[in-house]
DNA sequence: TATGAATGAGTGTTCATTCAT
DNA sequence: CATGAATGAACACTCATTCAT
């Protein structure tokens, strides 16, 4: 039961500080605004992670995980192609409920030397990669199904699936996050498949 | 002459705070760095910025309008889409010389609450959109052409571009920056017009 | 108990605070001086007061408070004019443990300026008022009772009476505070009755 | 024709510095303000004055000694009292005109240790000093004519007289400095004479 | 283990003063 | 000698972290 009481500290502390991050930015967003929105004092926090800092790698590896673990339950869809539309599809939806993942996304993409610094990246870093690797493994099936083109490098068409789902979060983090977020899933998998040419 | 040197500080000093904030992060980034990288003392840089946010909004104006200068020496170009890949050829080109343009973009983009409270946006806001308008006329243009898909909004085909672009921007900047940045125009143009489907 | 302790530590702040400022003076009486007078770091003194401004006005807030209900002890005595030596007597000891209040009380009549632009007045005024008044009606209860003139304004006879404590308490601040102060209360007393007139 | 100049210079800076300082306070008003108010550069005060506390300084001492001046315009008058009246009703002219005087005096006064520190002390004590034994010789001279009191202290009656004026003063300025102080002179000799004792 | 106050290093900014032009 | 920009020491205030209760 003590240790049921620990998780769930944990996770008010996690889920208040997500908001704050995500309404403040990280310097901005102060241990005592963690604390107060968490409903704890600001030396709780101390007691489930050793500084800022680590508060934030956690939130970032927690919806990493979370992701990952709900792009795995398509595991058993055959078409890659298929399985990719549904993993867009969930991970936007996540991302809609937890806007904030996507400051940290880019934060964590655009600011390497922040976290070289923080020796941040140590952790989030594996969990980066396991991403772009799953997809290239999707993307690669797909070439050898004969689905995509051969004749580009596979990182490449990485490149083109993950810049197209960046700048559709990009886009409508830009209007405000508006609902719908998921319903692009379609959209990103056609450009990507079809291109902008005339036909 | 005295109006020269005042020039010659300003671009200093911006030059200055431009490697500092790519190299450490705007709050990391400390007045004193930026005015000991610009060969300065503290008080100096106060006397051409009101105040460390107007540096950093000054570098991202200085940026936006180089390259929209850039741009504009295409403009001769008739066909749409070779003027696209001039352009982002160039932009490309100049971003691989002031790398940390990356980061301020995408902190433009993803940001909005950071600018919002620092009433940056206002200063910015109107030149992002620039680039945006910009980039949608001349897909407009293509589409009425018949050269670009008819049958998705020109948004969607906007946001495509613009995320093929930041995507192979992520990527290089992941990679450490590696010379050779602007020769990745021409694949980005490719992916766009095609798409990845096998043919 | 933890009650307790804040009165402590903010009472101690406030009397660290009111030696440093009687000694160097607002400006040059600075928030290290007066967390070290205190025997405090630099930051608990913010713990107890928003800034250094306010520090200030809760030492003349204080002090008026404690003259005040100094004075309130003599509320008995009948006779006005005995009542009003008794009062300047027991003000002049206060101040002369106190002696920064002199610093103070001058300032605050003497800088309209510095208060208004700080906002302190607001919180000082009222208290100042209230002793001005008191005075007045002192006095003109010994008018109606025929002990003092009539043909002069209750006003001026109050401007006589303050007037006179002033440039005592002004004259020994000049001298370098010797001890002795309360016991000018007589001669102050006296001389607002009689004036310097040869018989 | 170049003294000329020079004096033009120095006095448009003292003019500019008594309304900079009146209107700021010393502090608060910054050596910028004064140069601007005076219509010169920053750099050409100090061609005249060695730092901002001799500015200050020099503001004083020019104001007693205009105020000596004028007070010495009386000195054929033969009976002191009236002498002291109509130095009293010059004097507050003069400061209607130059209130900020007050602000200084009362300074100059209040906060010994201020100007222990500044050494400005050295430079305006002897003229203070000067003023008030000026006013002991005439409060002196009534004595010994029998026109004063003779049972008291010369030293009190001197503080009594300056008080009638300090508190004269004081609530002029804390009525925001109205029209009309010179004419209470009548007043004060009035009430320094005969005190508020009924007949 | 929660609390919340104490801590003190760190920083953006100011401004008196200097000095090259 | 006027100018006005450069200088850098100084300081109020913040906030992550610690620790006694």
């Amino acid at each position: 039961m003590r240790e049921e009481s620990r998780a769930a500290y944990r996770e008010a502390i996690l889920a208040a500080a997500e908001r704050a991050f995500g309404r403040l930015g990280f310097h901005d967003a102060k241990m005592a605004d963690i604390a107060a929105e968490a409903g704890v004092a600001a030396g709780t926090v101390y007691n489930y992670f050793k500084n800022k800092d680590e508060v934030f790698a956690s939130i970032l590896l927690r919806g990493q995980e979370r992701v990952m673990a709900i792009q795995s339950g398509h595991a058993e869809v055959a078409d890659p192609l298929e399985r990719t539309r549904l993993r867009i599809r969930d991970s936007l939806a996540y991302l809609e409920e937890h806007g904030v993942l996507f400051a940290m996304f880019i934060r964590l993409g655009g600011f390497t030397d922040f976290f070289q610094k923080r020796a941040i990246e140590d952790q989030c870093e594996h969990s980066y990669t396991q991403g772009v690797n799953r997809t290239q493994a999707v993307i690669r099936e797909g070439v050898s199904r004969g689905q995509l083109r051969g004749d580009i490098a596979v990182e490449d068409l990485t490149a083109l699936l993950m810049g197209l789902c960046d700048a559709t979060i990009f886009t409508w983090s830009r209007a405000g996050c508006p609902p719908g977020l998921a319903t692009r899933a379609d959209t990103i998998v056609e450009l990507f498949l079809r291109g902008a040419h005339a036909p």
